[in-house]
DNA sequence: GGGATACTATGACAATTGTCAGGTTTGGGG
DNA sequence: CCCCAAACCTGACAATTGTCATAGTATCCC
């Protein structure tokens, strides 16, 4: 027994709260549920996308490939967020590929349902303006990040980051698990030198870690590094 | 006697062409035009807009400051470009600068005509959101480079795109002339560096300059730059 | 035309960051 | 439970880049 749209409180997070009744039957009737193991693609940069991904559970990293064969994690996409909007959109290949960091669950949605939406209902299109006005304002803010920062500073970043997207475990360890190398990724720096920055945050009572775990210690002191002492 | 946007080649560029002919005519009749000399602001990070600028001349810069002082360019606008969408549309104040680069001749849209249109012409809100889908791409791309590239990649490719997006003037010099610490906010670099690089580009052959004006005389070498030798 | 002011340029130096080259630990599959 | 691959960590070094100091050059305004 497959669960419907019209009952998925995930919804409530998204554009999809815009869609009428019958709208939303229509999706439901034609979306497909799917599981996608830690490390599995939905979709890699390049591809046609004939809908959207909606994630219902487990985050998935969005990223694209440099030149030099290194990943540039441009966001991290959890429960409620839709995917792959921006490509059905401009009906173009994306430019982002999308991997599980979790084992995840997510609904495809076939792109003539969101297509045909978009093109009757002026709310729903809003709505989803809406959406790409916040993530274009977020990504000037990681423009301006990358280039006038240090790594030192925005490694501070993204650990205060991860706490208020991702919160903490029972154990006070960050709840979003990243490989160190995914850190960089986000980051922008290489893996050894976010490593060593761990290390020394370490060291200076700032955070402690457990295995690949990290987790937040001094939170103020992180703030002062990010603000540059 | 002031021009109508019905007849406005420029709208031709921009989502004002999925307007019918009504809106179009409410809009021509609440717009004010406007001049705007070089380094004046159209608006300022934090403003409440109301409403978004048409560029019918000139070009602006979008710059963001950063907690140290420096400004980082986020784009280029020129003809045809409508600035301030994002902020009228989130209904937030905005998170980036405009000033003018050239002189300027611009006009303003109160924001009632736009948000008007947006919830009743679906076609003119599918329009905005192909303009923003695709300004975000180019956000996704600006972060992988600034990222990824070295300084003298990104300084190459920046010639580049000035030489692509607003062309050579009569004497083969770049149309757009930017002042050497613009090039570096572009960038996002120290000014030094940014001329020390043009320095060292002049003395490869690659470019040449006269007082501010720069000109592409090797571009085979400088695409071979950017790509990483 | 001349002087103030802003922009361009260059050198010297230090700090940051990336690269290479090892080691060690961890965790998952047989 | 043990092994092996993958992930983590550290050191040494070099390259890149930013900062500071200073000097030359253009430009604007009176």
């Amino acid at each position: 027994m497959e669960s419907r749209c019209e009952n998925c409180i995930i919804r409530q997070f998204n554009s999809l709260r815009a869609m009428s009744k019958e709208e939303l039957k229509q999706v439901s009737d034609s979306k497909t549920t799917r599981t996608v193991k830690k490390g599995e693609p939905l979709f890699e940069e390049g591809d046609k996308l004939n809908g959207v991904y909606c994630v219902r559970n487990g985050v998935s990293k969005l990223s694209k490939l440099s030149a030099n064969g290194k990943d540039q994690i441009v966001k991290l996409a959890s429960k409620g967020e839709v995917l792959g909007q921006r490509s059905v959109i401009s009906q173009e290949s994306t430019n982002l590929s999308a991997i599980a960091v979790d084992d995840m669950e997510v609904c495809f949605i076939p792109k003539e349902s969101i297509n045909n939406t978009l093109q009757k209902n002026p709310n729903f299109t809003l709505e989803v303006l809406r959406h790409m006005a916040h993530d274009l304002k977020e990504a000037d803010d990681v423009i301006v990040n990358i280039s006038q920062k240090t790594v030192k500073q925005r490694m501070a970043e993204a650990f205060l980051y991860l706490k208020n997207n991702f919160g903490e475990d029972s154990e006070g360890y960050l709840a979003l698990t990243l490989s160190r190398e995914d850190i960089s990724n986000v980051v922008g720096t290489a893996t050894e030198s976010a490593i060593r920055i761990i290390s020394e945050f370490k060291k200076k009572g700032l955070i402690h870690t457990s295995g690949k775990r990290i987790g937040i210690k001094d939170e103020r002191k992180l703030l002062e590094i990010v603000e540059g002492f």
